[in-house]
DNA sequence: GGCTACATGTAAGTAGTTACATGATTGA
DNA sequence: TCAATCATGTAACTACTTACATGTAGCC
């Protein structure tokens, strides 16, 4: 379900796209939040076509489909967004790990938590480089809201990395 | 494979423990960070039994068995932890929403925005009670670390979601 | 002519969800 | 005896990943 949204919401700021535009313009977002393969969105698409949320707008060289979201789907999208209250769907590796640290001798959590906060500090480089890159516009574009949100739930998890790797160190002084 | 590990987590903090200890176990704790129902727990179980990760160490009353953690998965668990680096894997609708937000009219965004605030006070209180119902405990037992995570990436949602409202609000004032 | 990027698909397998199914023990 | 909880499982389906498969158009 939250692929076929995700592809709704793409149509709806890019205009009308392909499969492959789809795909391209996923892996430069919507990636940092649900992850797809092209192999997941051609089917999905075909899908979504037949139920009426799409339409194929044109058909172009080298097989080329352009879709074009429909007045349903635009309605599907506007749905989910509000009348579905805020549901959590969550999964993160990052968290997971933080529950099984305990399973650890504490300078080996310790030494964990030291390479995942270089680690967050590296990526948060990289979103800070592509925010800078976009201040250029005015306008806050797809994608500006969910980079933000981004870039302040990176910075977090590299301050608690650090911070709770220094309070295992501390407690652990001989 | 994370399924795996989060068993083997809980095994070894827990010490030895059925299908269904581990099933309520999970649910009280790694749901909030990966989810997994019994349905999926115990094939699981049967298969890390058979891979020599775990073994029945007693057979109880009403079909009842008992698991308890081999060398062979406390190594597993070590090593995936250890060697397979920092790896995100990372999946959130509140994050998918983020992006979506543009494909709304900026009322509604911000609407939205308050909706989730809201939802987002409403957990943290619930994760602030289970933090100081844990206070007397002195050892930072297991979901200690992923608690404190927890409840940081819950405010900063909480607040995210507020000065994002604030911010559209303030640019659609007329 | 050959390389790269465009463009779409399917197949096989793993992971995860929802629903169905069954039965035993405990305590009121 | 009845209800709740303990306890384990399977079946059917949806979602997702990895790998395979094929062919075209544009550019140098």
């Amino acid at each position: 379900m939250s692929l076929r949204i995700a592809l709704l919401g793409l149509l709806t700021v890019s205009g009308p796209a392909s499969g492959y535009d789809l795909t391209k313009l996923f892996e430069s977002s919507i990636n940092n939040a649900w992850q797809a393969r092209h192999s997941q969105i051609y089917p999905e698409l075909n899908k979504m076509a037949a139920d009426g949320l799409i339409t194929v707008e044109e058909e172009g060289p080298r097989g080329r489909k352009t879709y074009a979201i429909t007045d349903e789907g635009a309605h599907e999208l506007r749905t989910w967004l509000i009348e579905k209250g805020p549901t959590r769907s969550y999964r993160s590796e990052g968290v997971l790990r933080a529950f099984l640290l305990p399973t650890l001798e504490p300078h080996e959590a310790a030494a964990l938590l030291r390479a995942e906060a270089a680690s967050y500090g590296v990526r948060l480089a990289e979103l800070e480089a592509i925010r800078a890159a976009k201040s250029s516009w005015k306008e806050p574009g797809f994608g500006h809201y969910a980079l933000d949100l981004g870039i302040r739930q990176t910075r977090l998890m590299q301050d608690w990395a650090e911070e709770t790797a220094a309070e295992i160190e501390g407690s652990t002084r001989s």
